[in-house]
DNA sequence: TTCCTAAGTTAGCACTAGCTAACAGATAGA
DNA sequence: TCTATCTGTTAGCTAGTGCTAACTTAGGAA
C-alpha cells in the first residue's frame, strides 16, 4: 500500500531527534511533535510491526534500514524546502511549517529539479 | 474548523469545469475527478449545507460567493505551481500532479513570495 | 407501454489519524 | 514503606474521506 504521511512524519522526527539528542524514546517524540502519549505509542507499535523501527527493552528507538531510508528522504526534502522558502523571503517559522506539509507531496522528479534550481539560484 | 482539503478540491474542480464547459452537474465532477457518483453526491450535499454551492432543480451547480473565493484561491495556487514547476523542467503531468497536492498546503505568505519569485525568474 | 440508460441519492463499510480515560510498571523522595 | 511522578500501553471514541450495494426518477427507444 505504500507508507502513510503520518508514518513519514514520525520517522523524520525520530531521525531529527537522533541527530539532536542522541537517544530517542516515545516521550521525546511526544514532546517534539505535540501529540499525546497514546497516539505516539500506537504509532510506534505500527512502525515496529511494519519493520521501520526497533525498540529495545528500555524503550529506546532505532531506525531500521527501510525506516532510515524513508526518514532521510523526507528530511532531505524538508531541509531543501525550508532553505529555499527562506531564500525567497518567507519567515523562518512559515517556511518550516509549509515545508513540513509539502515535503510529503514532492515527487522525486520535482525534488531533483528543485534541487538543481536552488543550487544555481543561491549561487548567483 | 476551517474548510477541508477535499472541499477545496471539489470547489476548484467546479470552477475549472465552469470555465471549460460552462454548466456543471455532479456527473461532470465525477468524470473530472475520477471519484464515484455517491462520493460526489455526498460531497456536494456537504458543500450545499456549508453554503459553498447552490444547485438548481435540474442539478446544475453554481458557486456562491464564499465558494468562489475558495475555488479561486486554490486554482490560483494550482496555476502558479504548475507553471513554476514546468519552468524548472518538470514534466507537464508531474507538475500538475504535484501542484494538485501542494496547492492546499501553501500559506498565503509563501504563495506571495513565490509569485514574486516566479515573476522575476521567468522574466530574466 | 415496456425497457434501458443516465443521474442522483441513501445506507452502511473501511481506513487514516488523532483524542481521552484508565491502567501498569519503574523510579525517586518523604 | 508509602506515595508521587514518569513512561508506556490498551480500549474505545470521533472526524475526514473514500468505497460498494441498492434504490429512485426522468427520458428516450423499441
Amino acid at each position: 500500500m505504500g507508507i502513510h504521511k503520518s508514518a513519514e512524519d514520525y520517522l523524520e522526527a525520530i531521525l531529527m531527534l537522533k541527530e539532536r539528542i542522541g537517544q530517542v524514546r516515545s516521550i521525546d517524540i511526544v514532546n517534539q511533535m505535540g501529540y499525546t502519549k497514546p497516539s505516539i505509542s500506537v504509532a510506534m507499535k505500527h512502525l515496529r510491526e511494519s519493520g521501520y523501527i526497533r525498540m529495545d527493552t528500555e524503550g529506546y528507538i532505532t531506525l531500521t534500514e527501510p525506516g532510515r531510508a524513508v526518514a532521510e528522504r523526507i528530511y532531505a526534502r524538508h531541509r531543501l524546502l525550508t532553505k529555499y522558502l527562506i531564500s525567497l523571503g518567507v519567515s523562518d517559522e512559515t517556511a518550516a511549517a509549509d515545508a513540513c506539509k509539502i515535503e510529503h507531496d514532492l515527487s522525486d522528479e520535482t525534488f531533483e529539479k528543485l534541487k538543481q534550481h536552488v543550487a544555481s539560484f543561491l549561487n548567483e
